[in-house]
DNA sequence: AGCATTGTTTCACA
DNA sequence: TTGTGAAACAATGC
């Protein structure tokens, strides 16, 4: 699920925790929690309160009530933010911390590529993908030889998008997936931010990256919602790719 | 059975 | 040294 707009919802959901004393931490899986060794999480938080819930791109942080350490949460390819549900089945609740009083909030993911830190390190993630200036977009995006997408997946150069809101954006800018990223006009990039705005925003209104207009249409044999060609379908930037021939050529 | 997967990091190579 | 691309990572679902 997690893309940008999933990350902003997990957001939310940590800020309904904020205050409250944290009386225990599960960070017992060495995969998710590492480098930390088990304990060292538990250790650094247990009696302290969360206060304030970031996001930047997919990655999320929370600060801790004076002067605590940070804690840096990421959803993976699966995760989401449970809180004060029932505990998952076979341990798919790979992060927890309970609230005196009972309450709880679990990083729950099945497959188990989502990741928990302390003090996390963001200083090789670019600007929120949402957030990004017009002219730094231009720099940041236009430039290089690489494909266009393969560009917007690298969290480096701006943060948050993901594969499926690649090709959806790509889509509602009619700009092909395979594009030199480096020989887009102005006016390309400036429509390419634009439509990457709406459909973040529009995202995470309707509850999800899922809920995207090319959405339905991607999947083999796949027609484009707007003029009915079968969707071209390849890799790109290592993840599969679907575009409308016609309305993104080359 | 085999392959794909809404992500990130690491490593090899030009 | 920098940029790019592929593989590794873990586990599940089709």
């Amino acid at each position: 699920m997690p893309e940008l707009p999933e990350a902003e919802r997990a957001r939310q959901q940590i800020e309904r925790v904020l205050g409250r004393e944290i009386v225990a931490v599960d960070d017992r899986d060495t995969y998710v929690c590492r480098p930390h060794a088990p304990g060292e999480i538990a250790a650094a938080l247990t009696g302290r309160r969360l206060t304030r819930a970031h996001r930047r791109g997919k990655f999320l942080w929370v600060e801790t009530d004076e002067g605590g350490p940070e804690l840096g949460l990421h959803l993976g390819m699966a995760g989401r933010i449970a809180v004060d549900e029932d505990e998952a089945p076979r341990q798919w609740d790979r992060f927890a911390l309970e609230f005196a009083g009972g309450g709880r909030m679990a990083l729950r993911d099945k497959r188990r590529l989502g990741r928990a830190v302390i003090e996390p390190d963001f200083s090789h993630v670019g600007p929120d993908a949402a957030e990004v200036g017009r002219q730094a977009f231009r720099d940041r995006v236009g430039r290089g030889s690489t494909a266009l997408k393969a560009r917007l997946l690298d969290q480096g150069v701006i943060a948050g998008v993901g594969n499926l809101l690649a090709d959806e954006t790509l889509w509602r800018a009619r700009l092909s997936p395979r594009r030199v990223a480096g020989e887009l006009s102005e006016d390309e990039l400036d429509r390419l931010r634009r439509e990457l705005r709406a459909a973040t925003r529009d995202a995470i209104r309707n509850g999800g990256v899922h809920t995207g207009r090319f959405m339905p249409a991607r999947e083999r044999a796949g027609r484009c919602p707007r003029c009915r060609t079968e969707l071209a379908r390849a890799t790109i930037g290592g993840r599969t790719t679907y575009w409308c021939p016609r309305c993104q050529p080359d």
